[in-house]
DNA sequence: AGGCAAGGGGTTTTT
DNA sequence: CCCCTTGCCT
């Protein structure tokens, strides 16, 4: 039809029309992408022909790919449930649902998050032996995550990472599998065993995924990219979207190289450039841009917008954070009141979560509505994963890491000697905990027994219930039963726990209507999954609010008014990424990321002194201010070059006052002070509170409290 | 068993 | 500043 080509440029036609073999686009900032997939499945379907379900796409969020079905359901109007529109990971878990058990898993395979495999990874290293001082769990998971896809990599690592790594990664798989659970990276690794081991399975995906795209291709890696290259069959019809500039998630595996290896993997790969925004004013792209081309490691491509200049990108310096964020909400304040711009229309995006607190006082202050994307997000918080526990141990009563997460949440007596003889114990027999708590020689006392006992009829009592009642009745009889919400009184937060907890219920309900099955273990298990594998952007409600995020978060996101927060070098970019290059790089393409986000208006704001891990710092101005070119930039607060004309200020006086100068004369480096005892001083560097002086002879250098009275500055 | 306080250590981004 | 661990006390 002719309107699936409406409204498009030739590039973008090209894209949607180019359907057969393998195709690139390379697809800049707001440059329509997602406008371009959506056209060219509806291509697809309405003018070829081609089954829905024999396409399979591929996007970064849940909430990306239900946009898209959604877009491409009312483009068609058909249904578009059933489409293989989904993340890797939600795709994988799909196939690994239908097919596991040929690797030796359950059907009803588990999902676990990051922290819980972080806690089992300390739990392992504490088994071996190995001090968790010495080695972060947090650290050593993400490096057992990056070996898994290939074991041989682990030889490149040094002693005694090496080591940790040989002893902990096979401990770790083993206590997953036997507990019929898998962590994000297996969804990932199983499925290409599968597909690779399994050449019935893999000749039926080849069949049916008769054209395959893949959003954010730049974020793809090396496990996703395999993925691809066993899914894409004889017919090569595989169109990948990418822009090297947006890639921001090295630091989870993603390669920028893939998109290369794309080009030298697959034959007569066509490619098409994107290069028309859509999105925003020249003034802010050409901002965005002139940051970005500090990038060495890239090919150079120029964003253009046919949208005219727009205004200037403002930069604001404030005194300290609080007037920073004070400045932010009086900014957004008069852009609602002059403006029939929207809170929803504007967003908030700072590089490190931390940051959000104060933005989030000073909002509440003014009675500015907000939403935070990610912070504490829903599904994990300890009673959504408490709940969550129980709902698994009841589906599967020899998940150890679920029995132990509960067994005594509530309170019931069993404390961790109890829990940690019983693992020691089931360990050495090698069964569940669920099982070995019958055992007649466990080393426990008869009370300890006893209420482990009572607790394992407890999970039975709940299986057996989950079989005849309806899930909202049985998420509420379980509530009652393990006397969890009765424990909830006697909690501070209680209410809104339970009303959290609560919400499960509404998620059982959609389940039943998506899914045709009506049995309770399939529903719940669907659900499970569904929380697993929820991402921080799914979770964003479209109420009128302000939206307050990372960088990360905002990818793919689009706002009228954008306000980059917290620009100072060692903040953004983070000071542990100032030595590396490769680190640089990658911080300035998510500095570019968020400038493209915005649509008419980029603020761009920092503070000279800031509270920060307790103590007050002060940095200088983050090195990307540098780059962009001056004229695209109108300066206000403390670099104004104005400033101190009050008549010219540019900026509500209020702003300022709005805050507690909490150290005017803060002591830096470079200071001459005067102590008390001990004369004239310099200050040669300062580190949290202390500062170290060099004084005149007899006194020498030392290092003092840099508030105390006794020093002053001359 | 469990509660509480003190102390130490680390601070990024997330499917 | 916040999280986690540890150790002491009930």
């Amino acid at each position: 039809m002719k309107e699936m080509f409406e409204g498009l440029n030739k590039a973008q036609i090209n894209a949607v029309r180019t359907t057969e073999g393998p195709v690139m686009a390379i697809a800049g900032a707001g440059s329509g992408k997602t406008r371009v997939l959506t056209r060219r499945m509806a291509h697809l379907i309405f003018n070829l022909g081609v089954p829905r379900q024999s396409i399979l796409a591929i996007t970064f969020t849940n909430k990306a790919a239900e946009e898209m079905k959604m877009r491409v359901g009312s483009l068609l109007n058909v249904s578009t449930r059933d489409m293989w529109v989904s993340t890797f990971h939600s795709m994988c878990a799909r196939i690994l649902r239908e097919h596991i058990e040929r690797l030796g898993y359950n059907q009803n395979f588990q999902i676990i998050d990051d922290d819980d495999a972080t806690q089992l990874i300390k739990l392992i290293l504490r088994r071996l032996n190995i001090d968790v001082k010495l080695v972060k769990p947090r650290m050593l998971k993400s490096l057992v995550m990056n070996v898994k896809g290939d074991l041989d990599a682990i030889d490149a690592y040094e002693e005694p990472i090496q080591t940790y790594l040989r002893n902990v990664v096979p401990e770790y798989q083993r206590h997953l599998k036997a507990n019929n659970l898998v962590d994000f990276e297996d969804l990932l690794v199983l499925t290409i065993e599968l597909l690779e081991q399994h050449k019935t399975v893999r000749e039926y995906y080849q069949n049916q995924f008769q054209y395959i795209l893949v959003d954010e291709f730049q974020d793809t890696n090396n496990l996703q990219y395999r993925l691809i290259r066993l899914l894409v069959g004889k017919h090569q019809n595989v169109f990948i979207v990418g822009d090297e500039d947006q890639s921001i998630y090295a630091f989870r595996g993603a390669n920028i190289e893939n998109i290369q290896r794309f080009q030298q993997d697959f034959t007569n790969v066509k490619p098409i450039l994107l290069e028309q925004n859509y999105r925003s004013t020249n003034n802010i792209l050409n901002a965005a841009n002139g940051v970005i081309k500090s990038n060495k490691t890239r090919i150079d491509k120029t964003l253009f917008s046919t949208r005219g200049d727009g205004d200037k990108v403002t930069f604001f310096k404030a005194y300290t954070y609080r007037d920073e964020a004070a400045y932010v909400a009086e900014t957004i304040k008069e852009y609602a009141r002059k403006t029939d711009i929207d809170f929803s229309d504007i967003a908030v995006l700072y590089r490190a979560n931390s940051t959000s607190r104060t933005f989030e006082e000073s909002f509440i202050h003014k009675n500015i509505p907000y939403q935070i994307v990610g912070n504490t997000a829903f599904f994990r918080r300890k009673e959504i994963k408490d709940v969550v526990a129980y709902l698994r141990l009841t589906l599967n009563p020899h998940d150890d890491y679920s029995f132990s997460r509960v067994v005594n949440e509530p309170r019931r007596g069993i404390g961790a000697k109890t829990i940690d003889r019983l693992m020691l114990h089931a360990e050495r027999e090698q069964q569940s905990l669920f099982d070995a708590v019958d055992d007649e020689d466990t080393p426990l006392g008869k009370t300890a027994t006893n209420r482990l006992r009572a607790f394992k009829q407890l999970i039975r009592t709940l299986s057996e219930n989950l079989k005849t009642l309806d899930l909202g009745d049985f998420l509420e009889f379980l509530l009652a039963e393990t006397g969890y919400k009765e424990a909830l009184k006697f909690d501070d937060m209680g209410e809104v726990r339970l009303e959290n907890v609560l919400e499960l219920k509404s998620m059982f309900v959609e389940q039943k209507r998506a899914v045709a099955d009506s049995d309770n273990t399939v529903l719940l298990t669907a659900v499970l999954q569904d929380i697993a594998l929820q991402s921080q952007e799914d979770e964003r409600h479209d109420k009128n609010a302000v939206t307050l995020m990372t960088l990360h978060a905002a990818k793919g996101l689009e706002y009228k008014v954008v306000f980059i927060v917290a620009l100072e070098q060692g903040l953004f970019p983070l000071h542990r990424a100032l030595d590396s290059a490769k680190d640089m790089e990658e911080e300035r393409r998510l500095m570019y990321v968020g400038m493209t986000r915005a649509m008419d208006k980029l603020f761009l704001t920092n503070a000279r002194q800031r509270r920060l891990f307790g103590q007050m710092m002060m940095n200088p101005d983050s090195q990307f201010l540098r780059e962009i070119d001056p004229t695209l930039l109108s300066v206000e607060g403390l670099n104004k070059p104005t400033f101190h004309t009050p008549s010219r200020q540019a900026f509500p006086k209020h702003a300022m006052l709005d805050t507690n100068d909490e150290q005017e004369n803060a002591i830096q480096k470079g200071d001459k002070v005067r102590h008390k005892a001990f004369g004239k001083g310099l200050v040669v560097s300062v580190d949290g509170d202390q500062a170290v002086i060099v004084f005149d002879q007899p006194h020498g250098i030392k290092t003092l409290l840099k508030n105390h009275r006794a020093i002053e500055k001359v």
